[in-house]
DNA sequence: AATCGTTATGCGACTAAGTCGCAATAAGAA
DNA sequence: TTCTTATTGCGACTTAGTCGCATAACGATT
């Protein structure tokens, strides 16, 4: 269902632009990255991309610009249950959320989309009187090929 | 709601005992720490707390110790939004899940149970035939006293 | 109680992820 | 163009977590 092939290139950098955020190369190849990417990345994979699109791209201005963009709202940050490594990964948002089931023994990342999910959601909005700007719902466990 | 002071001290221990696996004194001193904590404590957090029981308990023993719970489903770990620092956090498991909610201005984590979060666990694995052993859902926004 | 295979530990060195201060550079408004 | 301010690359640093190895402790068995 996810990472959305289907916006417009160059979507996030407008969506930058109309918040009066000043647009620069290194900045271009890191959402370019982010905006074409086919599965959840990592800072380390970002900036190996952002690198083949302007090649002085380093990496603190990766990690900066990630932190731009989790506060802008514009990007999710993952743990995708740590299957290996401590890394976060990174998607960007889209208007529905969608969770992560991550299989603990083939290492498949399966998303889906879920009403309950958002009821959910309304749920604590309404009765704990939470203002939600993130919400990642992440579960491990074993995949339908993988459970016996 | 969470972090039951409730049960019986020990009960961590027992658990390993029934599945065969050696106690130890260390072990020990980490277990009371996780069963008796008020709050989510963090690896050196309970590394600190640890050594007030048995001084010579080292960093990497709390580590395999963490890890031999997790594979165990005895605990959790969490991030709570990674309000500051990278760390992780953790709790010990109960019979019932709950969500955790982190305030993005003041830093209050608030933690909730919700049927509807156990309604959505079994469309998982009805839906997505994905059998669950982790279930996390962290919330990042603004709590009631926060939002104006 | 003494033996003994196995598992766990402390130590220390290491990796990997992420941060930060700073001087140099580039945006973009005027 | 000029000028202010935001952003960058660099490099040094911090912090979280890992790993190999020699030693020690567990606990089942005699
Ligand atoms: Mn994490
Ligand atoms: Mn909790
Ligand atoms: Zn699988
Ligand atoms: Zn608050």
């Amino acid at each position: 269902m996810p990472l959305p092939q289907t916006e417009i290139p160059g979507r996030l950098q407008m969506q930058l632009a109309e918040r009066g955020i000043r647009m620069t190369g290194p900045r271009r190849a890191i959402l370019s990255v982010i905006e074409t990417a086919t599965k959840h990345l990592d800072a380390s994979q970002i900036l190996r991309k952002a690198r083949t699109v302007d090649a002085s791209v380093d990496r603190s201005t990766v990690y900066r610009t990630l932190d731009l963009l989790k506060r802008q709202g514009m990007i999710d940050e993952l743990d995708l249950m740590h299957l290996n490594g401590e890394r976060h990964y990174y998607e960007r948002k889209t208007g529905h959320d969608h969770i992560h089931m991550a299989c603990l023994r083939c290492g498949k990342i399966t998303e889906f989309v879920s009403k309950t999910f958002e009821s959910l959601k309304k749920q604590l909005e309404g009765e704990c009187r939470f203002h939600i700007l993130v919400a990642r719902l992440e579960v491990g466990g074993y995949c339908s090929a993988c459970r016996r």
